[in-house]
DNA sequence: CTATTAGATGTTTTT
DNA sequence: CATCTAATAG
């Protein structure tokens, strides 16, 4: 406690509406905190004041969207609370998912599942998904069958949403609908074959936790873990998330939840920002604090994200402040083809560099994972570093998946799937004889593959691939007992060198990447936590995991929207911003999710400081990987509409430029004739 | 049965 | 680029 009439400086740096959020008294708390009006900061703040009050950290609960995020402010609010409550233990934070993992570890038993269960990725769900599929038969009925990507979607946002499958697939999925039947069968096989694998997806974490929280007995026990409860970007919380906090709050009102209903985002995974409109009715007597000075951007850059979310009439009315006056004009750039888009922002990021703007402190934002494909190449061109956060990711590439299902082996044979994988990279095995090697590392009545069946096994594997087959046999039957999880893995590793020699052309680069993955592990308690931990915070780049670069190296960010959420820099140059991207045309069905769209260009368009430049290229390549130039004329997105133009300062405006464009019609018609040449 | 090749095709966003 | 299909060769 602090002394009456001197509140510590950390207090008096905030203002009224944040210092009256972060103290707060008794009962549910909504804070609406625009983008850059210091979310963060009062977060912290209302941390280290239930500190510095007395709650012990460990009652505290804070959930976050990113585990970085969660680490981020458990490190400032410690910071903050250092003098009042000197000793202040762990705050327990982290994502729903890595917070219903622990619960879920903590109640395996009650759950019925073995105290060693798996967590499966987004990925090995997929396959698990296509392997059921297969063993039912759909494979080749039907042309067009659903990819085990999509059916994952459908299933996941299926049982996030908690709605029926068919209203799923004719709300979301209209082309799928036609396999209905096909797909309830393979997601019931697929449910079954967790439970037979003792694996859990990342949607059963949610689903066993809010069981907990739900149950009679053990739920008080979880709830009054906690005395206090902080959920951060609340306006992505799905139906899910919002039943296991109301069972948390069952009996106690303490909990402070913090978002922006205009930067939801999350739809596509069954987040809503109806939640955190419905805050106030789900938790009776909430008071309510919105903060809308904005700290973060000049009022230039503030002008024209105020005109965007002004398109949009639902949801709490408010317009963000700020007094940081003047400033450079936001630039609308019109390059005339994805090239020069690549050239000019190159340029720009140069020039302000020469400015004595650090690369780091500038980023390059983008819809989707593949538009930025051109840039990167310029970059690379000119020598300019870059990281790229978002798109595709390294646990995705094939021979990562090759050293998890290696990993996962190691400390459970029964993970069929991944002796599936790892059985197909021996030469001269397919799927037909990895099946039946697989059935005789079965006891004869069933139940899980064993190393212990070896010998029987071997019989199925081609004579020229029998030696690599026992290397990796022996390295996975090998104790680990006293090995620390770095040496096992750098063990495994090894073993399956040879493996990736064999497969794959490029393999240098692909073995380098383990290394990357054994540093990471070096800290690891056991393999299977390194698993688990791995797929519950996979690295957001692939940076990420090569550990806190050194300081002295400067580069770019490039990054989705979505994975740029909550962040800031300098100047931001959002790219590809014509209308089929911003929206994106698969996302346009409806008002709602076009207002989503609306809402993931706001997000880009508040991450900058001083310095926003928005990219238009006119022509545009549809096909990212073809070789041939099937490209499409833009025009600029529908939410730059003229109002919001006039707050830009307009670069390069397209000759063609008019309200209704038709797509490359040319101006005039050029005649290329070879005919005068033949008489 | 598996490997190899050629050809077609693909809706974005992430815990 | 990655993944899937079909057809052909080993």
């Amino acid at each position: 406690m602090f002394d009456a009439g001197s509140p510590p400086a950390w207090l008096q740096a905030l203002n009224a509406e944040q210092g009256a959020a972060a103290t707060h008294r008794g009962g549910p708390l909504l804070i609406l905190a625009g983008a850059g009006t210091g979310k963060t900061t009062t977060l912290c703040s209302r941390v280290a004041w239930l500190l510095s009050e007395g709650v012990t950290a460990e009652r505290i609960l804070l959930l976050t969207f990113t585990r970085r995020a969660a680490r981020e402010m458990i490190q400032r609010a410690r910071a903050l609370a250092e003098r009042a409550a000197p000793n202040a233990g762990r705050v327990v934070g982290g994502t729903f998912h890595s917070v219903a993992h622990r619960m879920v570890r903590l109640h395996a038993s009650s759950l019925g599942l073995a105290p060693g269960f798996g967590v499966i990725d987004a990925g090995d769900a997929a396959d698990l998904l296509d392997l059921v599929r297969g063993e039912r038969g759909h494979a080749a009925a039907g042309r067009r069958f659903p990819r085990a990507q999509t059916m994952l979607d459908i299933y996941s946002r299926t049982v996030n949403a908690q709605t029926p499958l068919a209203d799923v697939l004719a709300e979301s999925f209209p082309w799928c609908e036609e396999h209905r039947d096909a797909l309830a069968e393979t997601f019931r096989s697929y449910v079954e074959r967790k439970r037979e694998l003792g694996v859990l997806d990342l949607d059963d974490l949610l689903l066993y936790w809010r069981a907990l929280a739900g149950d009679e007995v053990i739920g008080p026990r979880l709830a009054n873990m906690f005395e206090h409860v902080l959920v951060d970007e609340y306006q992505d919380v799905n139906g899910l998330q919002v039943d296991i906090l109301r069972s948390l709050r069952a009996d106690r009102r303490d909990i402070t939840v913090v978002g922006d209903d205009f930067q939801a985002i999350y739809g596509f995974r069954s987040a809503s920002a109806r939640h955190i409109l419905d805050f106030p009715n789900v938790f009776p007597d909430a008071a309510v604090v919105k903060l809308e000075r904005n700290y973060r951007s000049t009022s230039p850059v503030l002008a024209v994200a105020n005109a965007v979310s002004e398109q949009d009439r639902l949801g709490y009315p408010k317009r963000l402040w700020t007094d940081r006056e003047g400033g450079p004009l936001p630039e609308l750039v019109f390059p005339r083809d994805e090239s020069d888009q690549a050239r000019d922002v190159c340029d720009r990021v140069l020039a302000a560099r020469e400015e004595s703007m650090e690369l780091r402190s500038q980023a390059v934002l983008f819809r989707a994972g593949h538009d930025s494909d051109l840039l990167e190449l310029e970059l690379t061109r000119r020598g300019i570093p870059f990281v790229k956060y978002g798109g595709l990711r390294y646990l995705e590439a094939a021979h990562v998946k090759d050293l998890i299902a290696v990993l996962r082996l190691a400390t459970n044979p029964a993970d069929e799937v991944s002796w599936f994988r790892l059985l197909q990279l021996l030469e001269g095995v397919g799927p037909v004889r990895a099946r039946r090697i697989l059935d005789s590392l079965r006891a004869s009545g069933g139940g899980s593959p064993e190393l212990g069946r070896w010998a029987e096994a071997a019989v199925h594997v081609p004579a020229g691939s029998l030696e690599h087959a026992t290397g990796v046999i022996g390295a996975l039957a090998e104790s680990g007992g006293e090995a620390t999880a770095g040496a096992r893995i750098e063990q495994l590793c090894e073993m399956l060198t040879p493996l990736i020699r064999a497969r794959y052309p490029d393999w240098a680069a692909r073995v380098a990447d383990y290394e990357q993955l054994i540093a990471a592990a070096r800290g690891a308690e056991d393999i299977r936590h390194f698993v688990s931990e791995l797929v519950l915070d996979p690295p957001s780049s692939s940076a990420d995991l090569a550990g806190p670069p050194h300081l002295d190296e400067d580069f770019l960010v490039l990054s989705t929207v979505h994975s740029a959420k909550g962040l800031e820099w300098d100047a931001v140059h959002l790219i590809a911003a014509y209308d089929g991207n911003f929206p994106a045309d698969m996302n346009t069905s409806s008002d709602e999710s076009i207002a989503e769209e609306r809402r993931l260009f706001y997000v880009a368009l508040t991450r900058p400081r001083r310095r926003l430049h928005v990219y238009v290229p006119f022509r545009y390549y549809h096909r990212p990987h073809g070789r041939d130039d099937g490209h499409g004329y833009g025009k600029a997105s529908r939410f730059l509409t003229e109002e919001v133009k006039r707050l830009f300062d307009v670069k390069h405006a397209p000759v063609t430029d008019g309200p209704a464009l038709d797509p490359g019609r040319p101006a005039r018609r050029i005649e290329v004739s070879v005919d005068a040449l033949f008489g």
